[in-house]
DNA sequence: ATGAAAGCGCTAACAG
DNA sequence: CTGTTAGCGCTTTCAT
């Protein structure tokens, strides 16, 4: 059945003029070297045989293709659908796609499709890989690949990378507890390998510290991995650490979770006996009991802002690395409520102070 | 700094071979027609090089690509991740790479997408997209482009696709629902327009009827969107339509959620008041109050088939369609509960038996 | 078993 | 303004 495609020659001997005059109508930054006339004549004529431009073909001559590599660690992380989506949506509007890689957080595969989208002829990558020390990023600067990082950062200044404000969040959500009266934070992290577990953490000493909090080793835990079972493990060290805190801030929401099932197996309960604060807000989080009072990140804009700055550097590849912030916000819910007076201690046994009174 | 690319050429000049030869060991497929000394020395060389072959250039001649097309209505649609990474991952493992377009459920956008992916000489195309009539699919059939649908299903039988068993997903969680002693059971499907919505609530009608359940028009609503709204307003409607149900099933998780909301607008509860299941068992839907009882969906397994079967197709595109359909299993959880002689009317005001006791 | 030559579809020098 | 020519990197006849 499939005829073979209309190619610029098709076009050019119905149109009695050489292929390259019909290249030159087809390409818009060519177009006016063609009289008008006869551009109108060729791009009439190719849109009545439904011609479409072989991009191979253009891109092997050209050495552009128009592709673009998404690196993703994992798209089950319900962080990243929605990147991914500002990503593809914003490039699929400049004329781009999108080559949707999920290395599953191994850093091999991740090298390997790395060099598989290079040597198809990708015209940048975005990298959402989350370690904190990666060759990848080596290689890529080295052959002269835009590049873009987003959702993390790096130390080097030189890379491009779209970033939430990890800094703001924590400062929204420790001033979100400040507020209600809590005085005894802790903080439960994420692996310190990962840039945004590096980064939250060390934001939460700074605004900690700048705030008021007594920072003591104790009040501080990171978790093994950014899951709900590490998160567990890491509110009961923390709860079980003899520090009386009313609240605790994680570094993510899955941590949070994590923490609700730690309570629950103290016999506790959130907000009542701690007040927990998540980061992401992911999709649905908002469904859980209780709500999650989290810090949103505008994902979307990530993707957006990420597949925009690649566009650019991918125009004028020697542009100067950019990097772009975002700025989150906070989602007030369910899981954080005001310190009273009389509810003020967490004790580590049900012993409220209404069960004391009656001794 | 980013130094040309390594050429076949240049693997060619330093082994004092010709490309063609060069060509011809670098190919699998034609290795063999070269001695097997001069074909080692090739491969070293061109190891030795760093050389990757250029897929663009190979394609051009070859007219294959490597290159599928992925097409998601809206990735963030938490059951649709799991897929693209089932297909990715497969995809990946055999030398194809995904690319990855979201039409935001937009079918005018769809139809720009297939075209502007078929113009980039992608070897075949996995469609997601839910509508039952689609157009796109006929003009893909129609210009012989490999072709497999993916958690849809659709009328005419030359077309391959994976779906999920909706008729054992539906059967399990009647069954479930009868064998917990509910007999007065209803249902709030999804949009007809969509093939997962026309399909449950078939298999709904068809179940119902052989396992004995009264089917009459009132207890069956079908929501505008596979939405939390529509899902409330959908329940609304059952639950004010005068039939006492006590269980009601749902053709999708975010339609439960929603009726989670009518009942809380009604002061009542799940599954006290009323049980209900959904549909898929998407990620944390087992976080929220009460977690869901729910049709599990192979998410995961739906991708890979699907890419298997296309790529069976791309390697022999005169085979016939073949459709492929998945089991799905019950995840039971805490929004089903058993129904006992004393609580078996769902009353419209909470009249509960306890309290009537007190009169 | 290997080399030579042609060409996939397109673009970019270079002429005129 | 438009045609001619060459070539992107690779594969594939066709010779030898």
């Amino acid at each position: 059945m499939s005829r073979r495609r209309i190619t610029i020659k098709d076009v050019a001997t119905r149109s009695g003029v050489h292929a390259s005059t019909v290249s030159r109508v087809l390409n818009p930054e060519t177009r006016g070297m063609v009289s008008e006339a006869l551009a109108q004549k060729v791009l009439a004529i190719a849109e009545g045989l439904g011609y479409r431009r072989n991009p191979l073909a253009s891109g092997l001559r050209t050495r552009r293709s128009y592709m673009v590599g998404v690196l993703i660690p994992d798209l089950s992380n319900p962080v990243f659908p929605p990147i991914v989506r500002g990503i593809e949506r914003t490039l699929s509007a400049n004329g781009f796609i999108a080559i949707l890689a999920d290395c599953a957080n191994n850093e091999q595969t991740e090298q390997a499709m790395v060099e598989n989208l290079q040597s198809r002829q990708i015209d940048g990558l975005i990298l959402a890989t989350a370690h904190r020390k990666d060759p990848v990023i080596e290689a890529c600067l080295a052959s002269g690949m835009p590049l873009v990082l987003v959702n993390r950062s790096v130390a080097r200044a030189d890379v491009s990378a779209v970033v939430n404000d990890d800094e703001l969040g924590i400062r929204l959500a420790l001033e979100h507890l400040t507020g209600l009266g809590h005085t005894r934070i802790g903080y439960v992290g994420g692996p310190q390998s990962t840039s945004t577990g590096y980064d939250r953490y060390r934001a939460f000493l700074k605004v900690a510290r700048r705030i008021g909090i007594a920072v003591t080793p104790e009040i501080i835990v990171n978790a093994e991995a950014f899951s709900e079972p590490a998160g567990k493990q890491a509110f009961l060290r923390i709860l079980e650490s003899g520090k009386e805190l009313s609240a605790v801030v994680a570094a993510n929401d899955l941590l949070a979770l994590g923490g609700y099932d730690a309570l629950a197996a103290r016999g506790q309960r959130c907000p009542d006996d701690l007040s927990i604060t998540g980061f992401n807000d992911m999709p649905f989080i908002d469904r859980c009991q209780p709500p999650l009072t989290t810090v949103h990140i505008p994902h979307d804009g990530l993707g957006v802002q990420a597949a925009l700055l690649l566009l650019e550097r991918i125009a004028d590849p020697d542009a100067r690395a950019r990097r772009v912030r975002l700025k989150p916000s906070l989602a007030l819910r369910g899981s954080t409520r005001r310190l009273d007076a009389t509810a003020a201690a967490l004790k580590p046994r049900p012993a409220r102070p209404a069960a004391r009174a009656r001794t």
